[in-house]
DNA sequence: ATAGGGCTACGT
DNA sequence: ACGTAGCCCTAT
């Protein structure tokens, strides 16, 4: 007799999740008035919104350690203090937030774009961010190699040439349209076993890209929130990694295609030792 | 308007 | 029977 549940659709989750990285959480109207998303949520309610992010970002959690029903979020802020595991270290540095750096900063290790992608989110300037500024930032939060203002501008020049970012003058900042209006990619919840598609390095470049993307939505909701466990910011580790080496594959690729298509004569040196 | 607890339809 | 996820209720 009660009412019918209606699932959320894919393409209802990319909204929410866009809407979030672009408003910040919490503020479920805002996505919900958004033009941009609106299109996609015209049978949600903004309560909806908070509900499904709150079951999403459960889901992510738990992933595959324990599954004990009381691992509902509020558990953080009573037990960190007291119980020094892995999760609650992480949900500790998070809560404090802000500027806390303490050297053994969880999140060192993370891939440098998706230390990009943090910075450009956090700060909130429609017109972006000089380079100046990100270093600045990511130094802040992370301990960065010597060369990594070097390193920094090269990760900027790649992800603009792959539309993830745009560059105004010296500013670069997060397209709109890598954001999740773009494609309708299905893309099914993790987990289901994939027919890897053996075709080609375009498809799994993409795909990992996007991964990447969720990566990055995540790190924004650590930043914005208190609370992600462990595990979602361990993958999101992982995939911006990955993502990374992908990207090195997929511009390696690019580039040899071009000199093939000048009419180059292209050599392959074959030296690595891994 | 939002956050959090509670209820329950639905899929195993 | 049980866990998950969508929806509802209430305090702030």
């Amino acid at each position: 007799m009660g009412n019918q549940k209606v699932k959320w659709t894919s393409e209802e989750e990319e909204a929410l999740k866009a809407g979030v990285v672009k408003h910040g959480t919490g503020k479920w109207k805002n996505i919900l008035i958004d033009p941009q998303f609106a299109p996609y949520l015209t049978n949600r309610s903004n309560i909806d919104l908070k509900d499904k992010w709150r079951n999403m970002s459960i889901s992510y959690g738990q992933c595959s350690r324990e599954k004990s029903k009381a691992s509902r979020v509020k558990t953080i802020s009573s037990e960190a203090l007291s119980t020094p595991t892995t999760e609650n270290l992480v949900a500790e540095a998070d809560a404090v937030d802000e500027f806390s750096r303490s050297p053994r900063d969880v999140r060192s290790a993370l891939g440098y774009n998706a230390m990009i992608f943090e910075a450009l989110l956090s700060v909130k300037d429609s017109n972006g961010s000089n380079i100046g500024a990100i270093v600045e930032f990511i130094e802040q939060k992370h301990e960065v190699p010597q060369n990594f203002r070097r390193l920094l501008s090269s990760k900027l020049r790649r992800l603009v040439l792959q539309g993830k970012l745009e560059k105004v003058h010296n500013c670069y900042k997060i397209k709109d349209a890598a954001l999740g209006t773009k494609t309708p990619i299905p893309k099914q919840k993790d987990i289901r076993p994939r027919p890897v598609q053996n075709s080609g390095l375009v498809i799994s470049a993409e795909t990992v890209e996007d991964a990447a993307m969720t990566a990055a939505y995540k790190i924004a909701e650590a930043d914005n929130k208190s609370f992600v466990a462990a595990e979602a910011v361990k993958e999101a580790d992982r995939v911006s990694t990955m993502a990374e080496d992908a990207d090195s594959v997929l511009l390696l690729a690019k580039e040899i295609f071009e000199q093939c298509s000048r009419g180059e004569t292209v050599r392959l040196a074959y030296n690595r030792t891994c």
